[in-house]
RNA sequence: GGGCUUGUAGCUCAGGUGGUUAGAGCGCUACACUGAUAAUGUAGAGGUCCGUGGUUCGAGUCCACGCAGGCCCA
């Protein structure tokens, strides 16, 4: 066949052609297609959200996920790769809500100015999140990922939403589904909850002036707590604690504290009632507390009132030895029903304000619920009407009744009008209005409860609507009880394969251990609705298939409880549902109408799901499993491997975990990559406001996508950070593959020239050492490269075979073996070359494919003739399997020592400035093995033409010349000697020539009272007298320089030859064409040795005919060392 | 504030289980080479291996405490 030469090779072109056969030829369908019947290998796409346009680090992140799959499709594994987008979730809002100029008020309410409908606002979200998907796609197939975007799964679409409907039913079914609450913003004020959206308005946090309360809590004598009373020397302790919200004091039913912060104990006076006290509180924070005048102070001279109150430090400790400790409750008023008053270790506490001590009420608090629930505190509750648990201030700010003192009364006082204040004012009998706060203050001082009482400015937060500060309260919400599957999920974690694995074991595993319940509540408009009906008096159902609903709604248009438009309203949906041409979002939903079992009216609960939930159930809503598709579910679940950013660690990573556990039992995914994040090259997140985002379009359109990839792939592990330099892409592309073009384009030059094509078959008896060399590289680097994709390590298969490419076969193996190719006709020794060099470009192909799959294909394509061969694509062949036949270790070290000592010997020809074409006579060669010199001796030929020498001769101890240098190996002394260390050392470097013989015929030495055994010590030779010697790591060579007249003549021949074919080169000649030379004679020298090695020149340059003319009128001119010479070339 | 993570040459990165002289590529300087040439070879300059303390005969590597950057959470 015919090789296709290539010049300027463009690689984004290279990629438009491998894209348009692939799309002609439909190879990704086949790649699948012809793996009919194989084992599986299950991949699942995150879903992005296609309401953005996509990024440059999009094409790394996918790129991770196309290797393996590529890499998997190769090993013989079938892999389908579904699309999917993710369609949901409060960003797509507030992206219509920026378009429509409108804000979530004016959605759906009538009394707005700017009133829109759910339905239109929905409709708007819906068109919106799908409005790049043009570009998303583009992008897809110009990086060359792999992935089904015919048949993706969407997650708005009513199959997906039934699915999700099935496994919140069977969650619901299991018990792991229940309304609870959670503590959000509320304001009292306007009634209702606020986002946190809502909450970073400008304006919202105002700057107030507040009574903060230092507590005393009153430490319970128990066996945790007996440390303290010791130490103290008394009965009384107390643990101060800070608040600013004394309001929330009978709402106490912890105190948490920092497991490393060190606190004090303190002997001290109460401020207030001057009963001495002993108190805990941080020690960074005692000088708040406590006048530095006062300390150590003599507590007998002490009378109340006095300014100066002594006090002492009794001693210090961490607070993870407060853990567990008993107080008595503060505030007495409600009682819990479970065992309270502890205290408990929290992440949140600091020593910034207060006492390092965290006042923790469950109710008025987001930390301290979720501290309060990691730890089994319960909360402090009142029944209501109704025997349910509600928080001791009602909805409207005020105190319920058992809080007795403050009964009816607003917790804040911004919540009473002027009127209503004096009002307050004269049944409190003062002059003056005193808050709740202020009162309670003062209670709590006369009990010898408070230890300080000041007004404390800070910021706090005011709802935007009425101006009125917020409250942190309990509101209604819809969890999924993921603490009761929490050691499963932890054990199932255990199973799972994480890259790198401290995200799983750190971020992860530390996620896990530290699980709340899962909030599954949004009050937003465009998502999953709840599929959950519930009547006044609780009575709930929760739907699981649209066929249920349907069920449910027949069965209630058959009772007359509806109302006539609640019966409308079934009607109209039920008609909907039958043609198909329902809508399950809202506000559609919203008006179904269910009949409870007592025969209520069930509505739905309003609340749409976590988009997170989505994604997580896509390994199920991917399939509309169970409602089709099981027998694909089964086969595709769970997945081998998933990969997305790091930052969805607790996103999509831990959802589809969640929901796994809880429905299947299982690990949704065995393996998963964790990427990180593409940063610009100075390592600055890349963002559109800074303009140093990297557009994905125009770098493949530059670059290309192969060198793109490579280039991400190889220049950091994919968990680290990557910064995207662009010269790191060119670099890329002219090192990498600039280099093995070149070697294809080598390889395809003199292939072509002799008609040879390979037929892929090796033939060991053929193949030179060389050969047999690169081979043997090339089954250690299948092996290595194989064990790389296998581990999830891309960056190491990727650098493997890069070096392999640059160091070993084009520079050493092509450089070498140049003239086996352009010489003569085709020989066994040339055909050998031919398919050795043509074997390794084929399995380079095949092993790089996964990261550069356009060029892989192009480079797979170019060496392979399809009509004849059946297999069309790069990516439908199997992967290179390892022959160990060819592995040749010994031949791989021997070439490493021809390396070094050709390496050395540049070096040497370098400082004495004996350019490589001037031969030389040889070089010795000390050696202390006869290992060694085997392994020398294999490849003294190379070494000789390498480096322009007559021969090597090696040296050993009976030539008498050899000197030796004895060095301690400290490896080996070690583990011996240990702390006599450096007198060994010592006696080693000063051991004498005779010492060493007898070490080495003995192989053991008594020295100075130490026994020395051979493999204690690194015997290296010395350089040799007379000669120039270089050495490097073991190994010395020395080098005569002694150029005979014959050595020079040959050297001027050899430099001719070298004007002749720059000439031919200059001149644009074909590298076929024969020529003559004739050389006008102006210097002897150059004329002897042109003369001499008339036959080589010939040969070199292929002359017919070189002759030395006394007259040359049309020659050129050319230099030659100091001369200048002038010849003529002629084609014939 | 917490969890995880990174810190090695001007830049990008390698440096199993501790072993005394810390490497590669790019970039820079100089000299070569030139029928693979967007290459290549040799040599040179360039390092407080983030800091401090500790363990050890010996620490880039292990431990503790910090500093700086990043991600996630609060």
């Amino acid at each position: 066949m015919n090789f296709k030469e290539y010049k300027n090779l463009d690689y984004g072109q290279v990629a438009d052609e491998i894209l348009k056969f692939w799309q002609d030829e439909k190879i990704f369908e086949k790649s699948i297609e012809t793996r009919e019947g194989n084992p599986t290998f299950t991949f699942y796409e995150g879903p992005p959200s296609a309401n953005g346009t996509p990024g440059i680090h999009h094409v790394m992140a996918r790129a991770i996920k196309d290797i393996f799959c590529r890499y998997q499709t190769l090993k013989g594994k079938q892999v389908k790769r579904k699309g999917g987008w993710d369609t949901h979730g409060l960003p797509v809002e507030l992206q219509v809500e920026k378009e429509l100029g409108i804000t979530k008020d004016d959605i759906g309410n009538l009394k707005s100015p700017k009133y829109v409908s759910v339905e239109e606002y929905n409709k708007k979200c819906r068109e919106t999140v799908m409005k790049f998907t043009d570009q998303w796609n583009d992008l897809t197939e110009k990086m060359g990922y792999w992935v089904d975007l015919d048949n993706p799964y969407i997650t708005y679409e009513n199959d997906y939403i039934e699915s999700v409907w099935h496994l919140l039913k069977t969650l619901y079914e299991k018990g792991l589904l229940y309304k609870g609450y959670t503590i959000q913003p509320y304001s009292p004020a306007a009634g209702t909850g606020l986002s946190s959206h809502e909450l970073n308005q400008p304006g919202c946090y105002r700057e107030v002036k507040d009574t903060s309360l230092t507590a005393q809590f009153k430490v319970k004598l128990t066996g945790k707590s007996g440390f303290l009373f010791d130490a103290a020397e008394s009965s009384n302790v107390y643990i101060l604690a800070w608040t600013t919200t004394p309001w929330t004091l009978p709402a106490n039913s912890a105190l948490t504290v920092g497991k490393n912060i060190e606190y004090s104990l303190i002997k001290s006076l109460n401020p207030y009632t001057y009963e001495p006290v002993n108190v805990v509180l941080a020690k960074d924070l005692v000088g708040k507390y406590f006048n530095e005048k006062g300390k150590d102070g003599d507590f007998s001279k002490y009378n109340d009132g006095d300014k100066i109150i002594p006090w002492k430090e009794i001693f210090s400790f961490k607070g993870n030895f407060l853990e567990g400790i008993e107080y008595e409750q503060l505030m007495p008023y409600v009682q819990p029903e479970s065992p309270a008053f502890r205290v408990i270790i929290g992440d949140f506490v600091t020593t910034e304000d207060g006492t390092g001590v965290v006042h923790t009420s469950p109710t008025f608090g987001a930390d301290d619920f979720r501290v309060a629930q990691q730890n089994g505190i319960p909360s402090i509750f009142v029944k209501d009407e109704n025997g349910k648990d509600v928080p001791i201030v009602n909805r409207q700010g005020r105190f319920v009744a058992e809080i007795t003192d403050y009964a009816n009364e607003p917790v804040k006082e911004a919540y009473l009008s002027e009127a209503e204040k004096e009002e307050q004012r004269i049944k409190q009998g003062r002059d003056k209005y005193l808050s709740v706060d202020e009162r309670i203050a003062i209670q709590l001082k006369t009990e010898n409860k408070a230890f300080n009482v000041q007004k404390f400015d800070h910021p706090y937060p005011h709802c935007w609507r009425t101006d009125k500060p917020v409250l942190y309260y309990p509101l209604d919400s819809w969890f999924i009880r993921t603490t009761a599957v929490k050691d499963k999920m932890i054990a199932l974690n255990n199973t799972i394969n994480w890259k790198p694995e401290s995200t799983g074991t750190g971020r992860f595993g530390n996620w896990l251990e530290n699980l709340v319940d899962w909030n599954l509540s949004r009050s937003r408009y465009w998502g999953t609705p709840l599929p959950i009906w519930r009547s006044e008096d609780s009575e709930e159902v929760c739907v699981g298939s649209l066929k249920e609903l349907e069920n449910g709604i027949t069965h209630a248009l058959k009772d007359d409880v509806l109302s006539a438009e609640q019966r409308a309203a079934n009607e109209k949906f039920l008609a909907l549902l039958k043609e198909g041409k329902e809508d399950l979002h809202r506000p559609f939903v919203d008006e179904v109408y269910l009949i409870s079992a007592s025969g209520k009216v069930m509505t739905r609960e309003t609340d749409l799901i976590d988009v997170w939930f989505d994604s997580g159930a896509m390994p199920y809503a991917q399939w509309h499993y169970p409602f089709e598709n099981k027998d694909i579910f089964d086969k595709a679940y769970p997945a081998d491997f998933i990969s997305e950013g790091v930052d969805q660690t607790r996103g999509w990573f831990f959802t589809l975990h969640a929901i796994s556990s809880m429905i299947s039992d299982s690990v949704a995914f065995k393996n998963v990559v964790s990427t990180g994040l593409v940063l610009d090259k100075n390592g600055n997140k890349m963002s559109k406001r800074l303009g140093n985002a990297v557009d994905p379009f125009e770098t493949l359109k530059k670059y290309g996508a192969d060198p793109t990839r490579w280039y991400m792939i190889t220049n950091a592990q994919p968990w680290d950070n990557l910064k995207f330099d662009l010269a790191g892409i060119t670099e890329v592309r002219n090192k990498f593959f600039g280099t093995l073009t070149n070697t294809y384009n080598f390889f395809a030059l003199y292939a072509n020239l002799d008609g040879y094509t390979p037929t892929g078959k090796l033939d060991k008896t053929i193949a030179t050492e060389l050969d047999q060399w690169i081979l043997s590289k090339l089954q250690t680097l299948i092996k290595e490269v194989d064990e790389s994709y296998n581990t999830y390590e891309p960056t190491k298969a990727g650098r493997a075979i890069q070096e392999f490419v640059g160091d070993h076969l084009s520079n050493w193996y092509v450089r070498l073996g140049r003239r086996r190719f352009w010489k003569g006709e085709v020989t066994a020794d040339k055909q050998s070359a031919y398919e050795t060099l043509a074997y390794c470009l084929k399995t380079i192909a095949q092993l790089m494919s996964p990261i550069a799959p356009f060029y892989g294909d192009w480079l797979y394509k170019n060496l392979t003739d399809t009509s004849t061969e059946g297999v069309q694509s790069v990516h439908l062949t199997n992967f290179p399997k390892a022959d160990e036949a060819w592995i040749n270790t010994d031949l791989e070290t021997s070439m490493d020592l021809a390396q070094r000592i050709c390496s050395l010997i540049h070096s040497l020809r370098k400082t004495n400035r004996i350019k490589v074409r001037q031969p030389l006579s040889k070089i010795l060669i000390p050696i202390l093995s006869e290992q060694t010199r085997e392994q020398i001796r294999h490849v003294d030929e190379l070494i000789k033409t390498e480096v322009n020498i007559k021969a090597v001769e090696y040296l050993n101890d009976a030539s008498g010349v050899l000197s030796k240098k004895v060095k301690p190996n400290f490896k080996a002394l070690g583990p011996k000697f240990g702390k006599e260390m450096k007198a060994v050392a010592a006696v080693i470097t000063a051991m004498t020539a005779d010492d060493l013989k007898a070490l080495e015929e003995n192989k053991t030495i008594a020295l100075e009272n130490f026994t020395i055994a051979l493999e204690d010590v690194e015997i290296q030779t010395e350089d040799l007298p007379g000669y120039l010697t270089a050495s490097d790591a073991g190994i010395t060579v020395a080098l005569d320089i002694n150029i005979t007249p014959e050595l020079k003549q040959e050297g001027i021949a050899r430099d001719f030859v070298n004007r002749i074919q720059n000439l031919r080169k200059d001149s644009g000649f074909e590298v076929t064409d024969k020529i003559s030379i004739q050389l006008l004679d102006s210097d002897p020298e150059v004329t002897a040795g042109v003369v001499a090695f008339k036959d080589f020149i010939s040969q070199e340059v292929q002359a017919l005919s070189l002759e030395v003319v006394s007259e040359l009128a049309d020659g050129q001119e050319v230099e030659f060392e100091e001369l200048t010479l002038t010849v003529k070339v002629a084609v014939l």
